[in-house]
DNA sequence: ATTACATATCTATATTTTTAGATATGTAAA
DNA sequence: TTTACATATCTAAAAATATAGATATGTAAT
């Protein structure tokens, strides 16, 4: 848990929103068509669309916020879906209590 | 108070040290030779000696700390000591608790 | 008023980040 | 076994950040 490449990553509004949405898929997201629930997350396409920036952009976010831990991919068929690391986000949450 | 704004100051691991110096300045810093204590913080001049960085950049980072309001100036004489603006530090640390 | 010193600002360069478009890869369906 | 589609990676350009050195400013002592 590397405090300083996680605020990199959280030091963009998009960035953060997307971790935002990801805490509620169900409000912020359609239904998948293959899936009826987001057990492992959302696929990149519907999080591109919310955000309305290109594909290479939100697959180079998604995998920053990967490399730091903060979201894990799962592999679907055709989709690449992502969810919340929350034992990560929980130990940065309590890091920033903890030292800052 | 801007998280996208802070996160960016915590992105880089020299302002995150002197923020966490300034928790303890007497643990982290000398006595300053004109006041007997570090009510206002501490000068610019000990934390460049710290973190060997140049003169320049400190000020720039001081500056960059100030504009996201997580530490307060103040001037006596010729020197500039900045210390810890606790309030928005504890609305950031909740901020992030309640949002991420 | 001149000098010395602490800090801030300006100028400039190297590095990093942001972002898009083009291309590649992997998977499923026809 | 092509085709279509989702996602990843590569290439490249613009913008932002990091950092040093030079210069400016403000304050205090002489």
């Amino acid at each position: 848990m590397d405090i300083i490449e996680i605020n990199k990553v959280l030091s963009n509004k998009t960035r953060v929103n997307i971790l935002k949405w990801l805490k509620n898929p169900e409000l912020n997201f359609p239904p998948h068509q293959d899936i009826d629930h987001f057990n492992d997350g959302v696929c990149v396409g519907y999080i591109q669309d919310k955000t309305g920036l290109s594909q290479s952009t939100i697959s180079t976010y998604l995998n920053s916020m990967q490399n730091a831990d903060l979201v894990i991919p799962t592999r679907h068929g055709k989709w690449t879906y992502y969810k919340r690391n929350e034992d990560v986000i929980q130990a940065y949450i309590e890091a920033i209590q903890n030292e800052l």
